[in-house]
Formats: C-alpha cells, structure tokens, sequence
DNA sequence: TTTTCACGCAAGCAAGCACTTACTTAAGTA
DNA sequence: TACTTAAGTAAGTGCTTGCTTGCGTGAAAA
C-alpha cells in the first residue's frame, strides 16, 4: 500500500467504494480520504468523477483477464480440460469480484459499445466450449453443443453469483471442486 | 393509469426510476414529476426516501410469485414437468425484471435479514427440483440431485441474466423453448 | 352548509455535492 | 542556486438534494 503512487491509490479506493456503494453512492470526498490523498490531486489528476470511474474500469476489467485464460489451455482429457477450465473460470470471476459488482450496479446505463464487448467475450467463451467439445463429441448424439456451452457457462457464473454476491457465502475449496466436477459430469453426459 | 391513486402512481414510478438509475441516483423530485404529483405529497404519505424504497420492495418483490408458482405444480410427466417449470421461472424473471434490476444494484448493501430471505427462497426452489428428480430417478445412477438442481436453477436465471439483463436481447419465444427443452435435456441426461 | 380531507403551489432550508481557485511546501533536477 | 514537479491546505462556488412550512382549493362527508 505504500508505495504505491497518488493515481493508484486513488484508483484502489475508488475500486473499492464504488463496488461497495455504486457509482453515485460514493463521493469524491470518500474516495480521497481512503486514498489518503487530498481531493484536489483526485481532480488534478482525473478531471471528473466520470473520468475517474472509466479509468477504474479500464484498469480493473475482469475482461483481458479471461480472454487471457482461454489462450492458456493445454490439451488434455476433455474431462479434465473442462473441469480445469471450469475452475478458472470460477477463480477469475472470485478475483475479480468487485469488477462484477460494479457491473451489475450499473449495468443498465452502459452504452451499446460497452455491451457489446460483453456479447463478444460471451462469444469468445461459448465458442471455445463448442470447439473443445466437438472434438470429441459421440457423432450419434445430436445434442446442440452452442446451448450446452451456454449451459455450462451459465451454471458456473450462477454458482458464482449466488455465493459469492447475493449469499457472501464461503463456500470450500472441496465443495467448490465437487461441484464443479458435478457440472462438468453434466455436459459430459450430453454430447457422449 | 388513470384510476391509480397518488399512493400507487408514486410506487409505480419510483420502481421504475429506481430499476433504471439504482437508488441514489433516481431524485424524490423526478419520481414525483413521473408519477404527476406533487413532491410534498410523495412526502406527506411516505415520510422518506427510504421508507418509500421499502415500499417499492415490498410491493414489487418476485418472492410471492415465486413461491405461489411453487405451489401450481401439476403431476405431469418428468420431461414436461420440467419444461413447464423452467418456463414459468424464466418467464416470472421476466415480468419481474425491474426488481430483479433494483436487487442486483443494491444487492451489497443489504442486510443479513434480507439475505436469508433469498437463501431460504433459492433452498426451496433447489428442494422441490430435488423431490421431483427423485420420483423419477434411475436408482443406478448416483449423481448428487442437489448439484443436478442448482445447475438447472443455474442455467436457467443465467439465461435471463445474460439476455434480458445484461444484453437486452430479444430472445424470441421458439429459441427460448428450444434453448430450454435442451436444459431439460441436459438434467434428464444426468438423473436417468 | 359546514367541516374535513387530500392534494397542489410557492418558497425555502440546511446539507452535501462535484469541482475550482489561490496559495504553499517539500523534494528532486538542471 | 534556480526551477520544475507533485503534492497539500484553506476556502469557496454554484448547484442539487432530501425534506419542510404555510397557505390555498375543490370536492366529498357530516
């Protein structure tokens, strides 16, 4: 905490207010004081609130990290490649659990361009899951292996939501793989 | 519209304000001008801002439908069964969508009181899936019903988060069915 | 008819908000 | 040493916000 500079700090504890209260629920005045620095260097550096909330953004997306984890995937069983994709997934929406906070609190102001670098990444995702599966998909079922990625996309980010934003649960690392692993049994079921 | 009395036309307006700008960004003038009253009225009758966020909540909450929904289960087959349940869960999200909106805004700032109120909600829902799975289940298959009904819940509200939420799509009506029949696919998969 | 009631209107209040100005200070850098 | 840079302090600007007060009015109830 430290060392970092006037502008990181600021961005820290903007990131952390407006997870916690939502853009117009936190005051410069707030973000200043935890960043220990004076309000004048939050608008000397960042000109508005706006301006400061997009830089948040732009520093803190959850986006580049997962596009990130798509390119890490090494060629495995499919069984394990799903269930360690799976955990990625899972582990990057936890870290960046305040990013998704803000979205959701704020979600129904974005602009057309800033949903659609979601419906992208949606994309990106769901199209992954295609690609793995059909490679090694039983060619007698004919199960339609967009909407079972859908699916599987859809269980994790529930999973996620539900313990981790509306619960605050802790759930445990091994009910988390049981899960998990549960999850993955499902979609494995339906294209074999 | 007309025959609302003031009461009425300012919890209207205010649930529609609140879903679309959360709450500290709707003003108790604007709610007013919406609901063509005159904000001392708005006052006189809710006291606060708060108390009449309260009443919003309370009047609008999907917890009563879908509890009552609960409680209108015929005993069809176990394909359609499911089908039809799915489809009365996505479409009561539906027609409660602004408090779906106002929930996930203000999602971390609610109290431990609330909460256990979405837990003991999600516990039934997850508890009636796992009562109608084991009526049908196949007793050599040893999937964890729980896991099986939490990811079918999963799957079926990240639907409507992802399209009606997040990317205001319009889904239609025939992919919708087809999207959820393949769900319903899925678990069948899984528990026979 | 008189009283009550539900509401509107005009005005305002204290506090808080994002943001600014003017000046200062301390630590490098040329 | 002179100059730049990054920060602070103190004060304040104009505007908005939640909420209040006082007074008026038309319609229904008594």
């Amino acid at each position: 905490m430290e060392k970092l500079s006037a502008r990181d700090r600021i961005i820290e504890a903007a990131y952390k207010l407006f997870s916690e209260r939502g853009y117009h629920g936190t005051t410069t005045r707030e973000i200043a004081r935890a960043a220990s620095v004076s309000e004048v260097t939050l608008f000397r550096i960042f000109g508005t609130k706006e301006a400061l909330f997009e830089e948040v953004l732009k520093a803190k997306s959850i986006i580049p990290d997962l596009v990130a984890m798509l390119n890490e995937l090494d060629h495995r069983e499919l069984k394990d490649l799903l269930y360690s994709l799976a955990k990625k997934i899972y582990s990057t929406l936890v870290a960046k659990k305040r990013f998704i906070m803000i979205t959701l609190s704020e979600v129904n102001q974005y602009s057309e361009k800033v949903i659609n670098v979601y419906q992208k990444l949606i994309n990106e995702i769901d199209d992954l899951l295609v690609k793995i599966f059909s490679k090694h998909r039983d060619n007698n079922r004919t199960a339609d292996l967009k909407i079972v990625a859908m699916g599987f996309r859809g269980m994790i980010f529930d999973l996620f939501l539900t313990n981790e934003i509306l619960l605050r649960k802790n759930i445990s690392t091994m009910e988390l793989e049981h899960v998990l692993s549960s999850y993955v049994g499902m979609v494995l079921n339906s294209i074999k």
